[in-house]
DNA sequence: AGCACGCCGACT
DNA sequence: GTCGGCGTGCTC
């Protein structure tokens, strides 16, 4: 006899539980779980996931109600997906409707119907001869150049009515296909291997040195699950190893998932892959159009592609068969979302490889310290002084396995470092005299210097020098920058921006001026000392589309360049001509409150520096400072990273910071300083039961340590008021059970409801 | 989150 | 008289 099927459908709502439904009228058969499912919620219509069927409801029965119509016939989800779900919602604390909705591409969440691309439609490539064709060639064709120059500009292929539009005849397109200066191109970034217009060439495996040899090897040799740690220094041959690892994974007729950190340089990145494989290979990155991003995931889910590349949220993609996890530049904080559910795509990543009992790869040349607590096999012969020490650290949780690579590839050696001490030095600009030699030295030389300064604009402050009145933002706790050549003020941390005014609001004095320098006038000082190319990246100067590649293939073609850059210059770009590189605002990070901040100066120090001297020629790096003796300083000297993350380590042990702790931190927000302040004690009264307002510390009786409610270090920022509690305990599980217990409740607090409140789980940064 | 209901202040 | 402010409550 046939009961009544119940359908837990999820749904994207911020309620933490799943809502129980009836088969939509005169459905023939009982859906499975993971198809997406329209129903009445409420007043609306909304598409949610069918989570689980069962047999009973945990709803007064005269109140659930029946769906309207079951969207798919196939599950998008499969159950690993939605086990994966499940554990997501639960770790990170988070309704599951809104982690399975972060999983969809925003059109199937939408019930969107699943339909292929519109195969009609012709795109336009480069081809490998017309890549490397001299422009010479087309001295008496300057139609064609201008064909093969914007080909060559663009990463990824070109519909033919785009092109049309720009003025070129699907005739003069036809000609240069007849030369094979272009081709025909699948309309998404799929590399085919069985149709006929693909004629990328799979590029030969390099050789390997021993110690790549023996990382391909170990990972090759997993069986199932296991995490390995890449520990390569820059220009060591990562993707090399990634890619003959993968190639072994295909060989086995399983997919692979990489996933890159979120910056400018994926299009380089995903030609290398290209090149390599003749494989289905699909890219999932913000810039991708929602179509895109569609046709990606179904390729990926359906198990057509072979390889996924893709930013933080690609983690989620589903692959049937899926075989091997890589996380390049696992350090990288592009990985933790920041908005949204916070969650830390590595992490994930880990956690996935765990459930789908594959091999996942953590590489980076500087490892997130959580990381390395993780290694098993840390290599005593790097450290024999403090072995001892070293043995004491350990724990029974080290389960990842560590392979090295120390050597550079090519024979090209490590940069010498140096530090400038700017006590002793004479200095313009904010640049010691010494210095500028220095690149006058190079650039002379023929090669490429960089100047990194994570600031942009003219200057970091504007003060009044009758009264010493300092121009902040109208809507955060923040200086306001100067830009000179767009003469105004900005705020580096809202929109807001101001022109800049005549006199001072305090004094009336008109004696304004600047303090501090940025990359602008780092920039506009030696374009008139040197003389020679100077190439800005920052923000600023890559606003429109193509100026950043522009920039990034001027640098490439390697005549001597000055180049200034931002954060955005100093991570995976490779510049073989690059000779010098000039830190030149480290000290900033040397003071700050949040106690991961040595351990993010000493990787970007590291990152910076990696990019000098990559060829044959012996590279330096100066660094800029007023505490030299400063141990962040030291230990970088050192160039041992291995050594930099046993010493912060052991600080982190000895203070019981993370990884030797645990945090959940929730944030409010308000413009309205006391509303948000009115929430955090109203939750921290759950936790702490008697809780006094006026103690900062205090612990729950589970031992757990609540600090809070206090400020964010800018306390105002775009004009609301931000404050947080935060609270750590050495035991994850207890941490994670009381929040879990409270957490309906803290949803359901009549202060909630005047707050923008969040919940993070292994927050990575504390201000 | 949405979306409705409901109860008070200043407007055509 | 009603338009609309946002406090409160509910969603299978």
């Amino acid at each position: 006899m046939d009961r009544t099927v119940f359908l837990q459908v999820a749904l994207d709502t911020p309620l933490y539980q799943t809502f129980d439904y009836l088969l939509p009228k005169d459905s023939d058969a009982t859906p499975k779980a993971g198809v997406r499912i329209e129903v009445p919620f409420g007043r609306r219509r909304m598409v949610g996931i069918v989570y689980a069927v069962t047999d009973h409801c945990n709803y007064p029965i005269e109140k659930v109600r029946r769906a309207y119509q079951v969207l798919d016939e196939t599950p998008l989800l499969q159950t690993i997906d939605l086990e994966f779900a499940r554990w997501l919602a639960h770790y990170y604390l988070q309704p599951i409707g809104q982690v399975i909705s972060a999983m969809l591409p925003s059109g199937l969440r939408q019930g969107k119907v699943l339909e292929l691309i519109d195969r009609k439609i012709k795109f336009w490539q480069i081809s490998p001869r017309g890549r490397h064709i001299e422009l010479e060639y087309f001295r008496r064709s300057p139609k064609q150049r201008q064909v093969i120059e914007l080909l060559q500009s663009r990463h990824l292929p070109t519909p033919q009515h785009r092109l049309i539009q720009e003025g070129f005849t699907p005739a003069l397109l036809k000609r240069l296909q007849l030369d094979e200066l272009i081709e025909t191109a699948n309309p998404l970034p799929i590399l085919d291997n069985n149709s006929s217009n693909s004629i990328v060439e799979a590029e030969a495996p390099l050789t390997l040195n021993l110690e790549q040899l023996n990382a391909v090897n170990t990972i090759n040799q997993a069986k199932g699950f296991k995490v390995y740690v890449l520990f390569g220094v820059t220009g060591s041959g990562k993707t090399e190893v990634y890619l003959q690892t993968i190639s072994r994974v295909l060989e086995k007729n399983k997919q692979a998932l990489v996933l890159i950190p979120e910056i400018n340089l994926t299009p380089q990145a995903l030609h290398i892959f290209q090149k390599r494989f003749q494989r289905k290979i699909v890219f999932l990155h913000s810039k991708c159009t929602e179509k895109e991003r569609h046709q990606a995931w179904y390729s990926a889910s359906s198990g057509n592609a072979d390889i996924v590349i893709g930013t933080r949220s690609s983690i989620f993609t589903p692959m049937p068969r899926l075989g091997i996890i890589i996380v390049d530049e696992e350090h990288d904080l592009s990985y933790k979302q920041q908005d949204g559910f916070g969650y830390s795509a590595r992490d994930c990543a880990v956690y996935r490889g765990l459930k789908v009992n594959v091999p996942v790869i953590l590489g980076s040349a500087t490892p997130s310290l959580e990381t390395w607590n993780n290694i098993s096999n840390i290599e005593i012969t790097n450290m024999e002084i403090n072995s001892a020490e070293l043995k004491s650290t350990k724990n029974e949780s080290k389960k990842y396995t560590l392979l090295t690579l120390s050597k550079r590839v090519e024979n090209a050696t490590m940069p010498n470092l140096y530090i400038a001490d700017l006590r002793h030095e004479n200095r313009q600009s904010g640049i010691a005299h010494r210095l500028v030699e220095k690149i006058r030295e190079h650039l002379t030389a023929g090669q490429q210097v960089l100047i990194f300064l994570n600031r942009r604009g003219f200057a970091p402050s504007v003060f009044c020098n009758d009264c010493g009145w300092i121009i902040h933002c109208a809507l955060c706790d923040a200086r306001m920058t100067y830009h000179l050549r767009e003469s105004i003020l900005r705020c580096h941390h809202c929109e807001y921006h101001t022109s800049v005014p005549e006199r001072c609001s305090q004094c009336n004095s008109r004696d304004l001026t600047t303090a501090g320098q940025g990359t602008e006038q780092i920039e506009s000082y030696l374009e008139k000392t040197i003389k020679g190319t100077v190439i800005r990246i920052d923000r600023d100067t890559t606003q429109h589309k193509a100026a950043f590649e522009k920039k990034i293939s001027e640098i490439h073609a390697g005549k001597p360049a000055l180049l200034i850059g931002t954060q955005m210059l100093a991570k995976g770009h490779h510049f073989p001509k690059l000779t010098l590189v000039i830190i030149l605002n480290s000290d900033a990070g040397l003071f700050s409150s949040d106690f991961r901040a040595t351990e993010r100066t000493l990787q970007l120090l590291a990152q910076v520096s990696g990019r000098a001297g990559r060829a044959e020629t012996q590279g330096e790096v100066w660094v800029q400072t007023h505490h030299p003796q400063h141990p962040i300083y030291q230990l970088w000297l050192q160039n041992n990273y291995a050594e930099v993350a046993r010493y912060l380590l052991q600080e982190r042990k000895a203070a019981l910071l993370p990884p030797f702790s645990h945090h959940i931190l929730i944030r409010a927000e308000s413009p309205q300083r006391h509303y948000a302040e009115e929430f955090l004690i109203a939750v921290n009264r759950y936790f702490l039961g008697n809780f006094k307002s006026e103690e900062l510390f205090q612990r729950t009786a589970e031992n757990i340590l609540v600090l809070g409610p206090a400020n964010v270090n800018m306390e105002r920022k775009a004009g609301r008021h931000r404050l947080q509690t935060l609270l750590q305990s050495p035991n994850r599980k207890a941490l994670h059970r009381m929040v879990q217990h409270k957490l309906a409740l803290i949803h359901n607090l009549p202060e909630a409801k005047r707050v923008r409140w969040r919940m993070e789980v292994d927050p990575q940064e504390l201000n």
